[in-house]
This record gives structure tokens, sequence and C-alpha cells, in this order.
DNA sequence: CTTCCTTGGATGTAA
DNA sequence: TCCAAGGAAG
């Protein structure tokens, strides 16, 4: 059906048929995945399974595009799940087609829509400088307006009605719409806090992350001349992941691709794990039904695993009913057999996750860089984390407590958001009092009552907050010193660069050192993270500066914005903590990598160990009950299997404790799913032994056996006040080290573990006590750390 | 009125 | 473990 060197189409008037596709775009590829780079047609379906070669296939048809069917760069918008997957592709694109490739639009479904609102934000009656509300912010303000209307917060927790707005937002429906229909006291009561909560924004003049894509939706139906600006422009709309979208983002594409531009989706029903965030498979199963016309290609060649890792793959995923038939397959031959092992507890598991890659690394020659290491929730990141930093194995967190979702970063975030926004209420309560500057609740809420009666925003009544009835005259003159500080920082921001307005908002208003001089030990570490952010601040600069000189040299200057406080700020809202992932370095031995199963999507590794096999660990508990959920983590444990290159590891903890308590956890039942010849179990329940189970557990109450339980407790003062109250030694609960972060003595040469940035080499010491210092090889960089404040241990 | 401290309650995955 | 609400002290 398809000719390989047929003559491509050409939309250009002059028929350029005498230009053949380069051949190196098409060399190295199997049949379907020819078809797939050069169909020609409105609607393309590609069906690519695991390991398929799905992100070569997307990049080879843009390349085909611009080089055989004579498409401009400027008329491909590709979208991409994250920002890590966007700068890949286009760098890919740009190996093949060369430096054409910058004018394609390649982003997130987001980033895209943050663009076109930004650009059109008149038509969308919105200011150019709107906040991007994160589930943080949108919680936070839920819960003004849940209070606003006096909602039980029993009954109407904030974080549940957050959520629920979410999901109407994905689903398009409006607060109009949602309370002319909503039936009975709950319906209602989310209605009226939909539709404050909408307002709010709107008074904020901010979006929160659903808004984004209703927006634009709604724009682009509303305004028939802008949709029909962006259906010109865009003539090849590219969509990778398709079963991860949502109604609003497939509304969004068909408002895009109109009746005349070229769609083509790339998908894995069997991949689809994004159910809770509103993706509908439906997206993708019925896609032929909503596209008629549309044309199907299935890749079913997996390049990336052994044949056992794949059988293992298929035999789990085959257990989901509503599904079409796709069966991977590879000509790699079997390969190792995966490697089966029961742990005591989760404490054991991590033992011996950590001597296999060390084993691994020893005889087989896997480089830690090549291991990964999965589990379903982020709490359960810590264990590998104690045990690696025990076994001096470098290692990287992805996801976790996320660093834009830590408390300082967000304080310090904050007060940018509000410099450039001040009507930003989230923002501006959220700094108003942090640091502590005698601004409590009572004068909050003066200041607020204020507001509403004059219809102003919460910024504006600030600077009258000496009208707000029944206000202090200490609190309106911290106030009105909070309103000066805002505002020399606006003017900074005029002219200053974002780190240097970063900076100064930190020094000035006293949130440096108020956690400088914290003797707290949860707030080591403070410090550091808002260095990370000046310095994230000031990449974002240099980057904005050498597009901009990139730009000018190519005379197009309009393209390149100058770095500004709201661009930085825009930048980091749209970030996605994957896209932190490390990148393939042959020259380094690299670093294991820990994540949740979701953030694996779309990674692969020679090694990599699946954990927590537990029934209500994995599956998770909430969704054993519901069929179709079940089959979503079925999906999850499929897209884990299918990470793996060579080496596949399972493994479960007959006993687990979470927080405190401890369970017995059943085998997962995927664990039957898989064909019992393709594992070879290294250790099983048979030999588990009651006295370790417990010792790892800790007893039941008893202050004895307790104890033991304590030394994994952490790094926590709780753990030390703990302690304290069942009157122990706290010396004999585990080394001081485990109970608090002590500061570390170092000397020249000693080999140190830092959570961020890893291994490390002591080159000089400075200072004593809390002041000392120590200069530090990473590697990849050599810096000055504040021991005080540093997430770092001496191996 | 503000701050500090304690305590109870909760957590799935995320752009 | 972490956060937020609630109670007691300054």
């Amino acid at each position: 059906m398809h000719a390989l060197f047929e003559v491509p189409q050409s939309r250009s008037p002059e028929p350029s048929a005498q230009r053949p596709p380069k051949p190196d775009l098409l060399a190295g590829l199997n049949g379907p995945q020819r078809d797939a780079v050069t169909h020609e047609g409105r609607l393309l379906l590609i069906v690519a399974g695991a390991g398929s070669g799905k992100t070569r296939v997307l990049t080879s048809r843009i390349a085909y595009l611009l080089a055989a069917r004579n498409v401009h760069p400027g008329e491909i918008i590709a979208i991409t799940f994250t920002n890590k997957a966007a700068g890949e592709m286009k760098e890919r694109v740009a190996r093949l087609v060369g430096n054409r490739a910058r004018l394609m639009w390649v982003s997130t479904f987001h980033s895209a829509c943050v663009r076109i609102l930004r650009a059109e934000h008149d038509h969308a009656g919105l200011k150019s400088t709107f906040s991007i509300y994160d589930a943080d912010d949108s919680r936070r303000l839920m819960q003004l307006v849940a209070r606003e209307l006096d909602l039980d917060p029993k009954r109407y927790p904030a974080r549940g009605l957050a959520a629920q707005v979410s999901n109407l937002k994905n689903e398009l429906v409006d607060p109009e719409a949602f309370a002319a229909a909503a039936k009975g006291p709950a319906e209602r009561a989310l209605a009226e806090a939909y539709t404050l909560y909408q307002q709010r924004l709107t008074d904020a003049h901010a979006l929160d992350f659903d808004d984004l894509i209703m927006r634009v939706v709604h724009l682009l139906q509303s305004h028939p001349e802008v949709a029909e600006t962006y259906r010109r422009r865009f003539r090849h709309v590219l969509v990778d992941e398709y079963q991860d979208t949502n109604h609003a983002q497939y509304v969004l594409i068909k408002e895009l691709v109109g009746d005349t531009g070229e769609l083509c989706v790339v998908g894995d029903a069997d991949q689809s794990i994004y159910a809770f965030r509103g993706a509908t498979i439906r997206n993708i199963l019925e896609f032929e039904r909503d596209f008629p016309d549309a044309h199907t290609i299935l890749l079913e060649q997996n390049y990336r695993s052994t044949q056992t890792i794949l059988s293992a793959a298929n035999a789990v995923i085959g257990r989901n009913t509503e599904r079409k038939p796709k069966r991977l397959w590879s000509d790699q031959g079997a390969g190792e057999q995966i490697v089966g092992y029961v742990a005591d507890t989760e404490h054991a598991e991590a033992d011996w996750v950590a001597r296999e890659i060390d084993r691994l690394a020893d005889t087989e020659g896997v480089r830690p860089g090549d291991v990964a290491v999965f589990y379903r929730t982020n709490a359960q990141s810590r264990v590998f984390e104690e045990m690696f930093i025990r076994f001096g194995l470098p290692y990287k967190v992805v996801g976790g407590v996320r660093f834009y979702e830590r408390k300082e970063v967000r304080d310090a975030l904050a007060y940018l958001r509000a410099v450039v926004n001040d009507d930003d209420t989230v923002n501006i309560r959220r700094i108003l009092n942090t640091p502590r500057r005698g601004i409590g609740d009572r004068a909050e809420a003066c200041v607020e009552a204020l507001a509403s009666r004059e219809r102003i925003s919460f910024g504006a009544a600030l600077r009258r907050a000496s009208e707000a009835p029944g206000i202090s005259t200490r609190a309106v003159n911290a106030i009105g010193e909070f309103v000066t500080l805002l505002d020399e920082l606006r003017a900074m921001a005029e002219t200053a660069l974002p780190e240097e307005v970063l900076e100064a908002a930190l020094e000035r208003s006293g949130y440096l050192s108020e956690i400088e001089e914290s003797t707290d030990p949860q707030e080591a570490g403070r410090v550091e993270n808002l260095q990370e952010l000046v310095s994230v601040a000031r990449e974002y600069t240099e980057r904005a500066e050498a597009t901009i000189a990139v730009a000018a040299e190519q005379g197009d200057a309009t393209a390149a914005p100058p770095p500004t406080v709201a661009g930085f700020l825009e930048q980091v809202s749209l970030v996605a903590d994957a896209d932190q992932i490390p990148d393939d370095d042959p020259d380094h031995t690299g670093v294991v990598t820990l994540m949740t199963l979701h953030t694996a999507k779309g990674l692969e590794f020679p090694a990599v160990f699946l954990t927590g096999l537990e029934d209500s660990v994995f599956p998770h508990q909430r969704s054993m009950s519901d069929k179709k959920e079940l089959e979503e983590e079925r999906r999850l444990a499929y897209v884990g299997i299918t990470r793996a290159r060579q080496r596949l590891y399972i493994s479960r903890a007959v006993t687990r404790s979470a927080w405190g308590q401890p369970a017995y956890n059943p085998p997962s039942r995927f664990l039957e799913e898989l064909p019992p010849e393709l594992v070879r179990w290294e250790r099983t329940e048979a030999a588990y032994t009651s006295w370790s189970g417990r010792a790892g557990v800790g007893g039941r109450g008893s202050g004895t056996s307790q104890s033991r339980t304590s030394s994994f407790v952490g790094n926590t003062p709780k753990a030390a006040q703990l302690a304290a109250r069942l009157g122990l030694d706290a010396s004999k609960l585990s080394t001081a080290s485990e109970l608090q972060r002590d500061i570390p003595s170092l000397a020249v040469g000693d080999r140190v573990n830092h959570q961020r940035y890893g291994l490390g080499r002591v080159l000089a010491v400075e200072g004593q006590g809390v002041r000392a210092q120590a200069q530090v090889d990473f590697g990849e960089q050599v810096m000055w750390i504040v021991l005080r404040h540093a997430p770092i241990d001496k191996l």
C-alpha cells in the first residue's frame, strides 16, 4: 500500500516532486515505522507499544514533513508530556534538519496554552501578567472560599472541593452550567464554591492549571478569527502520549486542527495511567469512531527489552479486559531471567536492592546510572535513601517532595508573584506574615473585610489598611512596611534581573536571616534550597540572554524576550519534576535513579527494580475495590516492567510499616500473573523469620521493641521527643546523626554524600561549629557548602 | 492579638 | 513524616 520512495505530494504551489526524501530519514526503520513517518492524510493514529521506537518515529516524521513534504517548520506544533521530552524532540529534529527546527512549537499542553494566552490576552480578557496557580495555590484559594461560604470543613474539605473543580474543568463544565444542573446539598455547595472560586481567581488575575487549557478552548470557540489564525498557522499537529489527554485537551486539539489541519497522535492505551487527573482512555480507544477517516498504524516490535521482560509484560497486561489485543515482541532473545526477592521488611528489601546494585557494579559491569528503582508512592523512597546512604551508593530521587513544592521555595516565589501581580491574593496572603512581622489573623481579617466592602483586591486594600475598621495601629504600621517592601521590589523589578530581585526579596524581608538563625533542624537545607532557587533564576537569565544573542544573529529579534521576573515565574510554574531526570551521560558512572512508577513513564533503564509488590501498596489500597482503577494499576505495572532493557527485579516485603503501624501485606496480585518460569526467586516467604520481621517493624507498644523501630524513624526531632517521653536514652536508640543532623566534622579528602549533588570529595575546610564550610568536588562542579545547612553525610 | 506549642489527622499517582 | 487547626501564654 505504501511505496517507500513514492513521490511525496507537496502542498506548495510549485511541485517540488524531484526532491526525494533524504534516505537517512527512513534508514533503519521497520515497515510500520516507515508508514508512520511517511503517511499522508488528515488523521493518523499511531498505536505504539512500549519501546517500539515511538520517539524516533515522531522525530523522523517531523523531519520528513520538513524535508520531503515541503512543510515549513512554523506550521508544526508538537505536544509532549514533559518539557524534557519536548526538549529532546526538538534537539533530535534539529540534528536531522538543522536550525530551522527552532521555528516549530514543541512543548507541553500547558506551555503551549500559556504561550497562546499571553499572545492573545486581550481576546481572552486577561492581564498580560496573569499568575499561574498550581495545586497548592488552588487549595489555599479554595480554603479561603470555603471559609467565606461557611462550608463545614469536615464535610467539604478544601482539597476535595479543589479536586472536584479540577475534574469539572477537565470536562469543560463551567460554573454556570454546573450550578444550573446541581442537585442536592453536596452539589449545590460545590456549585457555590466553584462559582466563588472562579470569581476569586479572576479577581486575582490568576489561572489554575486546568484553566490554562479550558481558557484556550473557550478562546478558540468564542473568537473564530483567533482560531482561524492558529489553524492557518499550525497545519500539522502532533500529539505524543495521546492516551493521557483529558477531555479538555481533546477538544483543544480538535479546535486546533479544525477541518483542514493534519493530525498525528501517538499513544498506547496500555500505558494510560492518568485517569485520576481526567485522562480518558476513550480518547484513544474511540479515536477511529471520532475520526472516521483516520488511519491507524500499529507498532508492535519492541527494540528495548529482552523477550523475557516482554513476555512478563504481555502476561500482566493481558489480564485487562477493556483493551485491544496487542503483543509486543522482540528479536533480542530471552536474556536474563527476572529475579524475585521476598524480604521480611521494607528495610530488608532496600538492603537487598542496595546489595544487588553493588554486585551489578562489581561483577556485571552495570553502572549505578544504568539502574532505576521504582515504587508506587513517593513515601516509599525514604527507606531506599537511608539504605543507599549507608551503602555509599550515589542516588537521585526524582519527584518526592519536589523542589518547587518545598515551603521555602514556594514562599520565595510567592514574593516574586506578589511583585509581579499586585492582585494575587493567595500569594500576598501567603507571605503577609512570613516571616513574622506582627500581622496576625485578626489584622488579615480586617483587611479582607475592607477589600470586600470596597470591592477592591486584597493587595489594594493593604495600601488602605488604616481605613480598616477595628485594626490595630501596630498592624497598620507593619502592613505599611510590608507594602513599602513590595513597592521597592516592584521598582527594582523594572530594571533588575530576576535573580537580583529574588535575592533582594529574601534579604530585605528578613526571610533569609530568620531561617539562617533558626536552630530547628528542619530548617537545615532550606538556605541551600533558596540558594539553589537563585541559581535557577540565574540560569534562566543566562538562557534568555543566550537566546537573544542567537536571535539577533539571525536577524529576528522579536522571537526572544528579555529575562524578566514574570518570565522566570512562568518557566518555573510549568516545569515538571520529570524534567529533572538525569540525562544519559556515558562519561560519568551516573547515579541510581529513584522514582515513582508514574514518573518512570517514557524512560528506560538497563536494570530496573520494581519494589513494594504487595496488595494495598501496589496495587494501591484505594484502587483495589474498583475494577477500572485496578486495571489502571495493572497498566502501571505494565509501564514499570517495560522500562527494563536487560534486567528486571521484583521484590516485596512481608511486613511494612506505614506511618508507624506495621502491616502484613499479601503478595501483590500482579505477581501471580507473571508466568512462573520467567522468574527466579532468590528468596521466598518460606525464609521469613518472625524475629527479624518484628525487629524492623517494631513491637506493639512495648518500650524495648519501640527502641528498635526508632532507629529507622530517621532524622526527626520527633524521634528524640518520643525517646524522651518514653524515658529512653536517645543515644541508645541509634547514632546521633540519625536523630538529628549534626554538623559533620570533615577533613580534606573525606568522601561525602550530598542529597542534591551526590557524591563528592572534600577539598578544603574552613571555620568551625556552625560556621564550618567545606569546599567539595562533586565531579561536575566544585562548591563551598555551609555544613550547618547542608543535607550532607560523611561516608 | 500574636505567637508558640501541641496534637491530631492524613497521603496515590502530577502538568 | 508533614501540615493545619486549636489551645495556652506573653
